[in-house]
DNA sequence: TCAGGTAATGCAAGCGACTTGCAAAACCTG
DNA sequence: CAGGTTTTGCAAGTCGCTTGCATTACCTGA
């Protein structure tokens, strides 16, 4: 049985609720340590890695070289403030049907894609 | 007046002609060796920084958490083979006219995008 | 309640890739 | 050919992610 573990018990609850989706690792330790406990950077990280592999969270890329993370739920793209770096979530997926024309046009068998679209967010534009 | 730089120009050279979208610093600066000149790791960092900053070459993020470079040319996006690693491009945007609907949709003001398909190449599927 | 076993934590060191500082070498110009 | 500028290589530095290891916490069965 495995010891209760507040610190991935604290970061699977910081990441499913709330609608963040661009937590890192560091944002995580902060979130967590603000909370009043304890968290090493290392901690967070083995929390993170056990949640994603446990199905609860999944890793986006948004191109700036930096691991993060947001709850698992439905396929979803994303946009992000090129200036403030805030990050929204794209209700639906435009590239449904893409996919056939692609795989047409190169030969690949496509299982997914990674979209992000760079743009000014209402505050900042 | 700029001395002539055999490292940048040979840079210039590899990533203009041909059609590699994914070259990283490391690939280049084996490029560069194998053609007979010497290159290290650092100038050949410099060469791509200098290369980009002049609008000749442009960076390409895959994912992967490296920096890759295709020739500045007419956007397009990308496609990988998540099994050998290799990158096609597309030859037409997909999304000229998603914009509209995303900037409707989220209150940002849209102004690029990158877009990366992955699946399994001619050859690995 | 206590001994034993397993899992979680913190700390520090390791790693990969990019970045930068600095002195030596290469060029161009006057 | 001297002077001034740019490019190069080497080594060291940085940043974020990973991992090893000893310690601590917790749970279970006796």
């Amino acid at each position: 049985m495995p010891r209760p573990s507040h610190v991935r018990d604290s970061v699977r609850e910081l990441v499913e609720s709330g609608d963040r989706h661009d937590w890192s690792i560091e944002d995580l330790q902060e979130a967590v340590r603000s909370s009043g406990l304890s968290a090493d950077y290392s901690s967070v990280f083995r929390a993170v890695t056990w949640l994603e592999k446990a199905g609860a969270i999944r890793q986006v890329s948004l191109g700036d070289g930096r691991v993060r993370f947001e709850p698992a739920g439905h396929h979803h793209d994303h946009v992000r403030c090129e200036s403030c770096g805030a990050v929204s979530s794209l209700p639906e997926c435009l590239l449904e049907k893409a996919a056939a024309k692609v795989e047409k046009g190169t030969g690949f068998a496509i299982t997914g894609h990674r979209l992000v679209f760079s743009g000014l967010c209402p505050v900042c534009r």
